[in-house]
DNA sequence: CTGTTAGCGCGTTCAT
DNA sequence: ATGAACGCGCTAACAG
């Protein structure tokens, strides 16, 4: 309900000069237990909270983390700022959110990043699908600043921390499921090639038919576009070749299976009857398809959680927690170039996809 | 690329006086076209940014917006956002994301608030459906905080501002749809009365019903949660409603639209042949579903868009344009209760929404 | 038109 | 264990 209470006035209220209360703030050791118990009592009784740009300023420091979003993801993004947010919320740092046009995908991104160093208003920034901009990121990345990718670049920069999931065997164990279902003419629509989750997605599926000891059809494999239209058209073109129809799709992303889906319907087939179809991804929608669509889950939620988290580390090392105070001092003493402080070697975090089983790839009879 | 440069660096560089190089940053008419010109060169040939933090705490004003958004309405809110960041790209501000948990419905939230005022971090608040908060909201208001409700609570404080749509019609005109169509028996699952949308829409329902000279059926009219979960459970109960039951649902958003056409589905009856089905809300997915769902869509883009707009307006008064500065200055001078600075009347502004007539109500063949 | 002088609210040395 | 003084990067008064 309060308004504009500085230290200053706590200070006054306290009895206290602002260093001390300012100590208490900042959780130092060195402050009288009773002191700091009455300082604490008037803050929280002034409803007082230390301003962010000051203390920044002062410091040296922020206490904003930067989320850079590209507006193409938007369909996955609510599961993952889901996670995101809930320990930001924990935590004393507040969520930037910076959005970027799909557009230029690659200039846009790099614009925006340089903005956000210059400005110098976060502590770090946790990328999610950055896309064609990882390498302007892992240059960040080396002068030191905190950066966490929210992806799945495999190849790139290995100097770059990132949090992914494991798409290779997600897309292998869907395959594998389709082919236990008997099914030997299995296509596989991609996502575009630049990324490289449709590569692994698609190595993922030749893994499980190599093992079948099934020979790749690349008539079979299409690259699509991640959206439902795109499933359309991979579909339709699948549909209509001659003769050799396939008995199942597995589908690089839900989106596109929603594509496939209705394409199928409209031609008069049936999804599992006459079609099987896997998608990847699972969002929020996928088990209210109809047919409840059988689809790879990624752990967006545990995703969004566990990148933040590895940010928030790189950025304030638990160091030993005891009396570590003594030490802190010392912000870049008077080098040019900022030193590097990166405490951390990068962390490369995968976590596991797994096959949520519905309706549309035949396994399940529609019960419930 | 560059790092910390500051604005004393671009000062030096140019050769004036820091004071100068804020002037142009400022954009003040008041310096000397060629020195402007040169100061303008060497700040982007330098990639200088200037730093918000110490801006804000300086002039006393702050550069971020506080989005709050509630983890309830997430499925909403991608094409909401894209509105809303649009804007805030070509503003000098920032969005500062605080995302408050459904659990505590009223507390959560103003917990949150008191924070976000407390930092003075934000120069204003986005609420993005407050629901319950509404009052805490309007409270700030008063106090000549700059705040916009995204919502459409009609009857709470009048002095709060927001942007909502037009729910009565637009429900109206899905309900006068399915009656042109034929039906008669046209059931409608509520949202939960505590939100005012959900009495608007059945306002709407009833008003088509009353039009028609319908009698409304109490027992064709249930409450449900806005969720599939919801929209299962209701249209369960609707069907197994001995003997009566209805040929058309109108259901008050898309997600407990998707609930109801699983439920029927499986109870071997099929939409719209069987029931006609129209939804509410139109989010990106209800094209893709099976049958693509007719749905009353709301503009969310536009609404985003619109309320940023306005608040950004709020605090920055478009002012004549013309040589503001000089009167400019004093930002509450020595008052203790800031002055309310309260430069607008509070605006409400509805934008409508209109019916997407798909497969699900019947009225389109599955062409296509 | 331009430079000079003060702070904004806080963290962080030094002292004590 | 505590206080005084200085400065973070910038804007805002005041003089020239």
């Amino acid at each position: 309900m309060a308004g504009k209470i500085t230290i200053q006035d706590i200070a006054q209220l306290a009895g206290v000069s602002k260093t001390t209360v300012s100590r208490v703030l900042n959780e130092r050791p060195d402050v009288n237990p009773e002191t700091r118990e009455r300082i604490l009592q008037i803050m929280d009784q002034q409803g007082f909270f230390p301003s962010l740009a000051a203390a920044g300023l002062a410091g040296g420091r922020s206490r904003l983390i930067g989320a850079l979003v590209s507006v193409s993801h938007w369909p996955l993004i609510p599961e993952i700022m889901k996670g995101i947010t809930e320990v930001i919320d924990q935590s004393p740092y507040e969520l930037v959110l910076y959005s970027v046009n799909a557009s230029n995908d690659k200039k846009d991104f790099s614009e925006v990043i340089d903005r956000i160093l210059a400005t110098k208003l976060t502590a770090g920034i946790l990328a999610i699908y950055p896309g064609q901009s990882a390498s302007h990121l892992a240059e960040l990345c080396r002068e030191g600043f905190p950066v966490v990718m929210f992806d799945d670049q495999v190849n790139p920069p290995e100097d770059i921390s990132w949090v992914g999931a494991d798409q290779r065997t997600g897309a292998y164990e869907a395959t594998r499921h389709l082919l236990q279902q008997g099914h030997r003419r299995i296509a596989h629509i991609q996502g575009p090639l630049k990324y490289q989750v449709s590569l692994d997605r698609y190595n993922g599926y030749c893994d499980a038919l190599t093992e079948a000891g099934i020979e790749l059809d690349p008539e079979l494999v299409l690259q699509g576009d991640f959206m439902p239209t795109g499933g359309k058209e991979c579909t339709t073109q699948l549909l209509t070749a001659l003769g050799k129809r396939p008995t199942a799709i597995f589908v690089a992303s839900d989106l596109m299976a929603y594509g496939a889906l209705s394409t199928i319907t409209e031609c008069g087939l049936r999804v599992p009857d006459d079609i099987a179809l896997i998608g990847y991804d699972d969002i929020p929608f996928s088990m209210h398809a109809q047919p409840a669509l059988t689809t790879v889950r990624q752990p967006f939620y545990e995703m969004g959680k566990c990148s933040i988290e590895l940010l928030l580390r790189m950025i304030d090392p638990p160091e030993t927690k005891v009396r570590s105070w003594n030490h802190k001092s010392a912000l870049r003493p008077q080098s040019d170039i900022a030193a590097p402080v990166l405490p951390m070697s990068p962390v490369h975090i995968k976590l596991s996809t797994n096959l949520v089983v519905r309706a549309s790839c035949g396994a399940i009879q529609p019960v419930q």
